[in-house]
DNA sequence: CTGGGGATGGGGCCC
DNA sequence: TGGGCCCCATCCCCA
């Protein structure tokens, strides 16, 4: 009996020992636990207050640009000015082939707006990259879609970190900048980067010596981008969601030559190239470039810079690439490569460059997609009417025919114009009704109408309307034949002069008149001579009334019946 | 002297 | 950018 008493004490001591120790370690743990959860809670905390503090920059901030977007309330929308690397100028950086990517100068963990930004090709491999949206045009508006986002992502991380940062709801990395607070407060450098997507945007090579520049329509969202993984996962696709008009510069395929594809919504170019577009706006009073494309189109120079921003550039498709738009600028010596198009400097031409970046990305992209046009929506001729400017600019005209080349038709022209152009030139001269391929053609073509002569001659007051004319001109100067018949000793300046003159050798005379067996070998001389039976003398002399077939005819008549009389006139 | 044909120079346009 | 072709203007030569 005392034995099951000391037995059962025994039992009780280890239970209450075994009870004291599972109570020891539920409290260690549990100890533990609440360490842990207080940890975690302060973590939270923190987090809180970042995200609070971002945003509350981000308020700031659009409080800020609405103030001084209202101050230049008088833009219908935002382009950009492009300020390239100046940078690259020095050769710290250039486009190239490949591979490019925007590189934050070393040392440096932030971008500030005062800050060159190098571009570099790069090995592949992506360096550091920035993502910025403006959308200065829905701030203006009132709209909330004000949005300002850098991200940044260091060498070797993960694309995908970034997402996944963004997917949680995490602020990026790098907080956003405050860029009111830049050094340089009137120059801002927006750059948007996409990288390592299937819509590969970009393409450089070295040794460009144009620069196109091409415009694109960026979606507005109205939301704030930081924390919406889908802007985001579309900022990656090329469809940065800032509303208004930009001008993106795009490396591509040719050397400083950059293109831009608006409506990216479907993919500009196969394959695991870089895609990169930039924007890039700077102080008008600092724009380090030598481009031609510096004018006020307000005051007309809409002609020029029409000729200067779409020479040697044309509509095309070039291979997979859908070239929707493109404006190409020549780039002097070792300017930088920079695109300009400030609002302040295009005043009134603004309006009418982009109408007719509008209408020629419109006109290109209705080729195929015809509602895909946000210019379609509008209204042609509401847009013209709006935006462009005197009706006898040459920007004008440009327009006017191409609109005609689209769905005006010869209405434009008053009823009485027949098109004859067919799907492969839907561009169409206002003044002939001529049709061309591209709109590059057109303006080039209404040289003949305008009188523009760009190239003059230097030994004499004779301009021409393309630089190998002038080239071709110029051997009268210098007496260059390089064109000499084998048969003779005859040279020529030019090779057709000289196909020409080897028919009197061969005794070709293709050209034969309808009336008589008579040939040439030229058809003006088949021409001249068809007057002959039609008895035409369009020439009168203004003495005797005597008629003449030719004006050649004519003169050497009065030279010879009249001079006297002509010297008595010329005399009084 | 006139008219006609041969031939060249130069510019525009297309490819 | 250059070549090729065409057109126009003009000059030259000759019947």
């Amino acid at each position: 009996m005392v034995f099951h008493t000391q037995i059962a004490s025994i039992m009780e001591v280890l239970a209450n020992a075994a009870v004291a120790e599972i109570c020891k370690l539920v409290d260690d743990d549990y100890a533990v636990f609440r360490l842990e959860m207080s940890q975690s809670q302060k973590e939270n905390r923190t987090l809180r207050r970042k995200l609070q503090q971002l945003e509350l920059k981000v308020v700031r901030e659009r409080a800020e640009r609405t103030i001084r977007d209202r101050v230049r309330a008088s833009r219908p929308c935002s382009v950009k000015i492009l300020d390239q690397y100046r940078g690259m100028a020095r050769g710290e950086g250039h486009l190239t082939g490949g591979h490019m990517s925007f590189v934050k100068p070393v040392g440096h963990n932030a971008w500030r707006d005062d800050q060159p930004i190098a571009v570099d090709e790069g090995s592949g491999t992506s360096t550091q990259h920035v993502i910025l949206i403006e959308s200065a045009d829905a701030e203006a508006a009132g709209s909330e879609g004000s949005s300002q986002v850098k991200q940044e992502r260091t060498e070797g991380e993960d694309p995908r970190d970034i997402q996944t940062r963004a997917a949680a709801g995490v602020a990026p990395p790098v907080a956003t900048e405050d860029l009111t607070a830049s050094p340089q407060p009137r120059t801002r450098r927006s750059i948007t980067e996409v990288s390592g997507m299937l819509d590969a945007v970009l393409k450089s090579e070295t040794d460009a010596e144009t620069l196109t520049v091409m415009h694109r329509r960026l979606l507005h969202t109205g939301s704030d981008h930081r924390s919406d993984p889908e802007i985001l996962g579309l900022r990656r696709l090329g469809c940065p969601p800032a509303p208004g008009l930009e001008y993106l510069l795009y490396g591509n395929p040719n050397p400083r030559t950059v293109h831009s594809h608006r409506d990216s919504g479907y993919a500009l170019e196969t394959g695991n190239d870089l895609s990169c577009s930039y924007t890039t706006e700077m102080d008008p009073g600092n724009m380090p470039l030598g481009l031609e494309t510096q004018m006020d189109l307000s005051r007309g120079d809409w002609n020029q810079y029409s000729s200067n921003v779409y020479s040697e550039g044309c509509l095309d498709k070039k291979g997979e690439v859908i070239v929707v738009d493109e404006v190409t600028v020549k780039v002097e010596g070792d300017a930088p490569l920079t695109w300009n198009v400030d609002e302040t400097h295009l005043g009134e031409g603004l309006s009418q460059g982009r109408a007719l970046l509008d209408y020629r990305e419109s006109l290109e992209t209705n080729r195929n997609i015809e509602t895909h046009s946000p210019l379609h929506a509008l209204g042609d001729r509401d847009l013209v009417s709006t935006s462009m400017g005197p009706s006898n600019s040459h920007g004008r005209i440009l327009f006017d025919q191409v609109l005609n080349s689209k769905d005006q038709g010869a209405q434009v022209l008053g009823g009485g114009a027949t098109s004859g152009s067919s799907k492969d030139e839907p561009f169409l001269c206002m003044l002939c009704n001529k049709g061309f391929s591209c709109l590059q053609k057109v303006e080039i073509h209404q040289r003949v109408h305008t009188g523009v002569k760009p190239f003059s001659c230097t030994q004499c007051h004779m301009r021409f309307t393309e630089a190998g004319k002038l080239k071709r001109h110029q051997r009268v100067h210098t007496g260059e034949k390089p064109f000499s018949c084998t048969q003779c000793q005859m040279c020529f300046a030019q090779a057709g002069h000289l196909k020409r003159h080897q028919r009197v050798h061969t005794g070709e005379k293709p050209y034969s008149c309808p009336q008589c067996h008579m040939r040439f070998t030229q058809a003006g001389n088949l021409k001249m001579h068809l007057k002959v039976h039609t008895g035409e003398r369009p020439f009168a002399c203004t003495h005797c009334g005597k008629r003449f077939s030719e004006r050649s005819y004519l003169r050497i008549h009065q030279l010879k019946k009249h001079s006297t009389l002509t010297e008595s006139n010329h005399s009084t």
